[in-house]
RNA sequence: GGGGAAGUGGCGGAACGGUAGACGCAGCCGCCUCAAAAGCGGCCGAGGUAACCCCUCGUGCGGGUUCAAAUCCCGCCUUCCCCA
């Protein structure tokens, strides 16, 4: 199947005429209603096949029609160019990351300016420029100023072969993926942002965005992982040293039968002066086993092992003494780095207790048990009654975790305490390409912000980039200056910045892409902010989008921008494109690359096919047979749209004219431009609602060229005909731009059709003369009428009982109620 | 284990409590043509029936609410996604 016109012309001439003429050029502020409408800043990461182009075909159909509605329309596009790809191919191939990567941004714009998008590509950004990322480090300095910055240990993914930190992902199995040592975990002073700061305004603020999917909001709520409970010391025995410990379930705590450790406590030291020297030995060993061990592998893949420490911690209310045990389960970087060990009434810890032997003591019972409990055969986890606890024997769970932490509190021994899963953001990455951090650090002087006219800290060219240490460190050049306070030999930290930091911010530079004096304009940012409809994947439904609404909430306190503190107004994610069933991959040989479908079918084709095909949010299959429906639809439309564009004349004379619908003198007229309101409704309806579900508005759209066929066979010079005609381009222009604008100008119009304001549907138009009266008896149909429209409940009444096979329904009685909804249907109930 | 989304013809899907299957793909029949392609017209859930009238069944399964349920509620099954 090939396109009956000449696409390949038509869109490249197009593509360039919208270029030449700014089209799409937003103003610095807008001035009537306004609509910023973003799709995810794209990785640069090579070539993009029909996937892409689905994201970036939702997005451009939003911007169009909003435009076309009369908005102010901010459509940007940038690339998040910085990141690892572009340094394992220096590391792999001898490629300078900037060459690659500037290489592949050339291929990827060519490619998003292919398939139509009407960005406004004046305000285009790329985060490896200098322009962008010194004002990165200008915002890592204000967070620097208010302490949202810090310093400080923490383990990274070591190998020591190639003496270089590793991302989670490129550990696989333990091991180096390029040289399979295995990995260590080593402490090392990294950068962190007080994301926690922000964790409950994270949290509820999450009930505000209605305008968000809810599984986006609940995996955001997961995340930051809020409880309440109470934050309690157990002392270490015969030392002055105590563990803390956080729970949820204070009601449980004469339940206590072990304290359990991530083997890197800080109370381990101390603990040891109390424990015999075989005792210390076996911990040493113990937490050395697990030293390699990542996160993931201790809580999820590993069994839950654990080692007696030999020393005891004392209950604050019971001063029982239990025992102190290691385990590869609790994390020094989570919450306290300890748990009490509560196997009655916890299920990791009856599983523990019952491997090694540690008691179990039920301190809870279901509501209404007596106080002597048979043994367990599994935890109970319920709330109930309160048994063996001292004073607190009798009450609730409820009322006893009060009870409990005001004891505590009186004692000094614990206070009420909320606790987040979320941790503090690591920034500090090992790595070349990215936005060194402006820090230099002294010996007199420590840890010393680079004065902010001296941004931006630059990225030095013709690094050692091996793979083996960090580059910048191996730059004496780089790392020797002097300490902007004291004026002291000192040395710039050799980090650069998590690429999400770049991501977090970005569509506020956009508003002032090129101004060198602040990294966005107070006014710019007035006017188009918030992000109106924000377009992306699912998969960035936590750390990107957490990242920002962080970023903007942190903005928003330093009064750099005004309204609500939430970026993104409306969030919505797109569906993935499968190909015979599976994910696209090279590995699998199912791309389906843009260039190659443009070539073939062009770009309107394929716009059409990506939208028509399922809803947007959802997963839809490139097929080669479903494409063809999409040529059709082209075919159709150039071919009854071009009688009319030879009389150009003709409308040019009737050029204020042409949105009157002219009356119709048959039926089937009637109908044709009926279905041009139908349709215009139809797009109209699914960009306001926000649903965007262009497949259902793409389906009118061929009932409408099914009507206009039917009438020009019927009686090809009517009035009715000319008018829907002149229509299509409009209706097509926000899905299929370049045959719009082909079309549009054939009819005689000097200015782009996507300037144009859309048809406004109009209910007169739209109303039927003659509807279907459905008669039901009992809810089942008995009868379809074909009635004038507006029948008064009385006659539709009338014209029902005096059908025979509702009469014959019926039976003879009369019916003992009746329902009637206007214009649709009669119910009639026995 | 917890949370979220979804299950409709041969296929993708439409129907935001009111005619289930719009529209498209594939298929079948016809027109056009020397022929093919393209185009145009028709048919296209299952069963009953001479029948396109009409009747019965039908939106994963089982209940419920309602004059009326693909749609709302409860339980179950299956699939996908996220967190463990």
């Amino acid at each position: 199947m090939r396109v009956a016109y000449d696409f390949e012309q038509v869109e490249k001439k197009w593509r360039e005429r919208w270029e030449r003429d700014g089209t799409y050029a937003a103003p610095r502020v807008p001035t009537g209603e306004k609509y910023y409408v973003l799709e995810m800043l794209p990785y640069p990461s090579g070539d993009l096949h029909v996937g892409h182009a689905k994201n970036y075909t939702i997005g451009d159909s939003v911007a169009r029609m909003m435009r076309m509605l009369g908005c102010d329309v901010l459509h940007p596009m940038g690339w998040d160019a910085f990141g690892l790809p572009a340094e394992n191919a220096a590391i792999a191939r001898g490629i300078d990351p900037e060459t690659w990567t500037r290489s592949n941004i050339a291929n990827m714009r060519r490619q998003v300016r292919l398939i139509g998008t009407s960005y406004d590509w004046s305000r285009e950004i790329t985060t490896c420029d200098p322009e962008y990322y010194r004002w990165n480090q200008w915002l890592f300095l204000r967070l620097f100023e208010r302490g949202l910055a810090y310093k400080r240990e923490a383990p990274v993914n070591w190998c020591p072969h190639d003496r270089t930190v590793l991302a989670n992902e490129q550990v696989v199995d333990g091991r180096c993926w390029r040289c399979d040592s295995f990995v260590e975990r080593r402490n090392l002073a990294q950068w962190f942002l007080k994301i926690t700061a922000y964790a409950d305004r994270l949290l509820a603020d999450l009930d505000r965005l209605e305008e968000w999917p809810e599984r986006t909001r609940t995996m955001q709520r997961n995340w930051i992982g809020r409880s309440e409970g109470v934050e309690l010391s157990f002392a270490i025995a015969d030392t002055d040293a105590r563990v803390d410990v956080f729970t949820t379930r204070a009601d449980t705590l004469y339940g206590a039968t072990f304290v359990a450790i991530a083997p890197e406590h800080p109370a381990i030291p101390v603990l040891k002066t109390t424990i015999s020297k075989n005792h210390a030995l076996q911990i040493d060993a113990f937490a050395e086993s697990l030293r390699s061990k990542s996160e993931l592998e201790r809580t999820s893949l590993m069994e839950k092992t654990g080692l007696f420490t030999g020393a005891y911690a004392v209950n604050p209310l019971s001063h029982e003494r239990v025992p102190i045990w290691v385990t590869n389960y609790v994390l020094a970087e989570y919450g306290t780095g300890a748990v009490m060990g509560v196997p009655a009434h916890d299920e990791r810890d009856f599983d523990f207790a019952r491997k090694h032997g540690l008691p179990i003591a039920q301190v809870i019972v279901p509501h209404g048990f007596s106080d002597e409990p048979a043994p367990l055969s599994q935890a109970f986890l319920d709330d109930g009654r309160l048994v063996a606890s001292g004073d607190f024997s009798g009450m609730s769970s409820a009322r006893a975790r009060e009870a409990i932490a005001q004891r505590l509190a009186a004692l000094g021994a614990g206070r009420v305490n909320v606790n987040y899963r979320l941790r503090d953001w690591l920034i500090s990455r090992q790595r070349y390409w990215g936005t060194p951090i402006p820090i230099v650090s002294c010996d007199a002087c420590g840890e010393v912000a680079v004065p902010d006219d001296a941004l931006p800290v630059l990225l030095p060219p013709n690094a050692p980039i091996t793979g083996e240490g960090s580059p910048l460190a191996r730059m004496p050049e780089f790392v020797n200056a002097s300490c902007p306070r004291c004026g002291g030999a000192a040395r710039r930290d050799t980090d650069t910045m998590d690429t999400f930091f770049e991501s977090s911010w970005y569509y506020l530079r956009y508003l002032s892409p090129h101004d060198a004096s602040a990294p966005w304009g107070r006014d710019e940012a007035a006017g188009w902010m918030n992000v109106d409809q924000y377009i992306g994947g699912a998969e960035h439904a936590v750390m990107h989008l957490l990242y920002a609404r962080f970023f903007y909430k942190f903005f928003h306190d330093c009064g750099w921008v005004n309204g609500a503190d939430e970026p993104f107004r409306r969030l919505f994610h797109q569906g993935f494109v499968l190909h015979g069933g599976e994910k696209m991959s090279k590995s699998r040989g199912n791309v389906v690359g843009i260039d190659e479908t443009a070539r073939r079918y062009g770009v309107d084709a394929m716009r059409l096919f990506l939208l028509c095909v399922t809803p947007p949010e959802d997963t839809s299959d490139w097929t080669d047979e479903g494409i063809t429906g999409r040529v059709r639809f082209l075919n159709r439309l150039w071919r009854l749209c071009r009688p009319e564009c030879s009389e150009r004349e003709v409308l040019a004379a009737a050029k204020d004219d042409w949105r009157v619908p002219p009356p119709a003198s048959s039926p089937a007229e009637k109908a044709l431009i009926r279905t041009v309101h139908v349709a215009a409704k139809s797009a109209r309806d699914e960009t306001t609602s926000r649903r965007f579900h262009y497949n259902a508005t793409i389906a009118k759209l061929d009932e409408l060229l099914n009507a206009l066929s039917a009438v020009q066979q019927e009686t090809p010079q009517s009035p009715a005909l000319a008018y829907a005609a002149h229509a299509l381009p409009l209706l097509v222009a926000p899905f299929a731009p370049h045959v719009a604008e082909e079309l549009w100008e054939r009819m005689g119009h000097a200015t782009s059709v996507h300037l144009e304001r859309y048809l406004e549907p109009d209910d007169s138009v739209m109303a039927l003369a003659e509807i279907t009266l459905v008669v039901q008896v009992n809810g089942k149909i008995r009868a379809r009428l074909t009635v004038p429209a507006g029948l008064t409940e009385s006659e539709a009444l009338a014209l029902a009982l005096a059908q025979p096979n509702v009469r014959a329904q019926l039976d003879g009685s009369e019916p003992r109620k009746h329902v009637y909804v206007p214009d649709k249907l009669v119910n009639l109930v026995r």
